[in-house]
RNA sequence: CGGGGCGUAGCGCAGUUUGGUAGCGCGCACGGUUCGGGACCGUGAGGUCGAAGGUUCAAAUCCUUUCGCCCCGACCA
């Protein structure tokens, strides 16, 4: 491609509302545009990133044995109306009505749709296995889109699904899955981990997330620093410390006034001179778990809130409670924090100042491990403006011991015992086994070899395809710009003839045509600009390889070659330009693990 | 949905407090000089000031309503 008729719109500006990196730089780079919230274009450098993500993971889809389909984007209702995720996806799901009335929805997903495929075409365990996927857009209404490709309310998606005879087969086939998306992973250049993850609205009981370890990342996750282990926070487990307090020694609870001091932060610092630090202040938040009717949100008002609805939840000041293992202790599907008015007219006092000792109403109330084990503590009175200090799970409350926290920095591997360290990732791809979740559901069922009907072992394997986009740029920049891996990049290589010489320019072309001649993608950049501008768009769009060449290089027959992803040039001999690229190319799409 | 911020030329912004006929930088067009890290000089095109209503002799500016976007939180594959 020559520069001079590309379109590569960069902008030498920082568009006022892109804050991360990637959403900077995509914008800057002329990859992409916004129409709307969460609503991106493609220009046709993000389309040629975006074709090469997607042309790896179709190779790999396809290796592992995986058949590309297309399903619709728009859906009748019905689908969903089956299974019930019409009416569980709530405000998320994208609606509409055709001129005769007819309910319909974009698509958030298509476990549906893929199984009523399968169920329509599939009848013996014969066909089976069957792995199906493609790559198409996806919508989801999202409460908030951010971070431009990161959370879209249209993306493009890659999503397959496996259809077994069996449990164990659809464990084979989710193998399978998992190894194809470790090669897509490090095909792409990406530092990932795999993590043990909540299963969420898709149903399931085996999940694992492709994270991405990224800063700017939404999802907090942790990993063995000794071991194999590695968990989204959600779902992270710790090897348990189980001791309960020993109050032997602890003095008797005191009642100590300590106005306006609502957060630990304050508590911790009201005691400091008690020696009394985060990890000795009893943490306590209060939850609303209304049982909810099947299939149906929460219609219970607040304010009408019985307090055996609510749950008082104990853990240590410095640690942070985990929402989910409250739901699961509780067993109902999800829990909220209550609100300020909740939980003064339940508890007589307002957030800041409640704890476990004798609380004004019959709440539940759970304790996490780390703060039954605390054997000096301090909590709130259930008094406005006060706290009790010398309190001990045991002797001066109780409740249901349990595991209730986050885990994070610092905490025991469940595993090995080890050390685990947290990190910040990007949700790129997360796999599930799904059992026979839809099928059932959908009478999906085919004959087995004893004539028997039975619904399909499924599976479900998503990737993030526009969010891997962003996610290598969040991983593979500079201050200067993208430094896009070269499995990914739009162009392998570019050409800057520096100068008005007409030399410059023929034996630039010329290099040009012998890289597009050995297979290279190269850009040439012939506009009629100064250097400056040539080398910052370069640096700015993140090619790879750079090889300039000049009036003076050019008379002693040299070109620079540069690599984006290193700060030093090196002169090659013009003769040997062409075969220096091809080999660098080459050697690092191999090093990358694809085919050089 | 709660909190905060912002809508003025393609992009980034000033002007709003104290109403008076819309400005700067970049980009764009033309001419000239320049040419290895986003050059310089000159000329020029480009704006219903997010939208609607109101106050006023006069509204980007004041009042009301409304739409949109971003950030934090809630929520979320």
């Amino acid at each position: 491609m020559r520069y001079s008729q590309a379109f590569i719109p960069t902008l030498k500006e920082v568009p006022k509302d892109a804050v991360d990196a990637s959403h900077v730089l995509l914008l800057r780079g002329g990859f992409i545009r916004m129409i709307g919230s969460g609503i991106y274009e493609m220009l046709p450098l993000g389309q040629r990133v975006l074709g090469r993500v997607k042309s790896i993971i179709r190779d790999e889809m396809n290796g592992a044995g995986a058949q590309e389909v297309l399903m619709p984007a728009i859906l009748p209702a019905s689908y969903f109306q089956e299974t019930g995720r019409w009416d569980l996806y709530g405000d998320v799901l994208l609606r509409l009505k055709d001129r005769k009335g007819g309910d319909y929805h974009l698509g958030p997903t298509h476990e549906e749709i893929v199984t009523d495929m399968v169920r329509h075409q599939v009848k013996s365990y014969r066909q089976l296995p069957l792995n199906l996927y493609q790559i198409q857009m996806k919508y989801r209404d999202e409460p908030r889109p951010r971070a431009g490709l990161m959370r879209c309310r249209e993306f493009l998606m890659k999503d397959a699904y496996s259809f077994d005879v069996s449990e164990e087969k659809a464990f084979e086939s989710y193998a399978t899955m998992r190894q194809a998306y470790h090669r897509i992973f490090r095909r792409l250049g990406l530092d990932y981990r795999v993590v043990q993850a909540d299963s969420g609205q898709i149903g399931g009981k085996t999940s694992a997330e492709f994270q991405i370890l990224a800063q700017s990342g939404e999802d907090r996750i942790v990993a063995c620093t000794a071991c194999e282990y590695a968990a989204n926070v959600e779902v992270a487990e710790t090897k348990l410390d189980t001791t309960v307090a020993d109050f032997s020694a602890t003095p008797a609870p005191e009642l100590v006034k300590t106005p306006k001091t609502k957060t630990i932060e304050q508590v911790a610092g009201f005691f400091e001179k008690d020696g009394v630090g985060p990890d000795r202040i009893l943490k306590s938040l209060v939850f609303l778990a209304p049982k909810k009717p099947e299939g149906k949100a929460a219609t219970v008002e607040p304010a009408e809130a019985p307090a055996s609805d609510f749950t008082l939840v104990v853990v240590r000041g410095d640690h942070d409670v985990n929402e989910i293992l409250v739901a699961r202790a509780l067993g109902v599907d999800e829990v909220h924090l209550a609100s300020e008015a909740d939980v003064k007219r339940v508890l007589g006092v307002g957030p800041g100042f409640v704890g476990p000792v004798e609380p004004k109403s019959a709440v539940r109330v759970l304790v996490d491990h780390a703060a039954a084990a605390v054997s000096d503590g301090v909590c709130g009175a259930n008094q406005w403006d006060h706290h009790l200090a010398h309190v001990a799970y045991g002797r001066d409350f109780q409740g249901e011991v349990g595991h209730l926290r986050l885990v994070g920095e610092g905490d025991a591997c469940p595993s090995c015992g080890g050390k685990l360290a947290a990190y910040r990732g990007i949700e790129g791809g997360h796999i599930f086994v799904l059992g026979t979740h839809y099928s059932a559901k959908m009478s999906a069922t085919f004959l087995d070899e004893h004539g028997e009907s039975k619904p399909f072992v499924m599976g479900c394997y998503g990737i993030g395809v526009t969010r891997l986009m962003a996610s290598a740029i969040e991983q593979h920049h500079d201050a200067d710009g993208i430094r896009w891996p070269m499995s990914i990049a739009p162009f392998q290589a570019v050409v800057l003839p520096l100068g008005k010489d007409d030399d410059v320019l023929t034996e630039a072309t010329r290099v040009y045509e012998a890289l597009k001649a050995a297979g290279i993608d190269a850009l040439l950049d012939d506009r009629d600009e100064r250097p400056g501008v040539k080398f910052k768009d370069a640096d700015l769009i993140g090619i790879p390889l750079r090889v300039t060449i000049g009036a003076r290089g050019l008379k002693e027959g040299q070109a620079e070659l540069k690599l984006r992803a290193e700060k030093d040039a090196k002169n090659v001999p013009l003769a040997e330009v062409v075969d220096a690229v091809v080999a660098t190319v080459h050697a690092q799409l191999g090093a990358l693990g694809g085919p050089a």
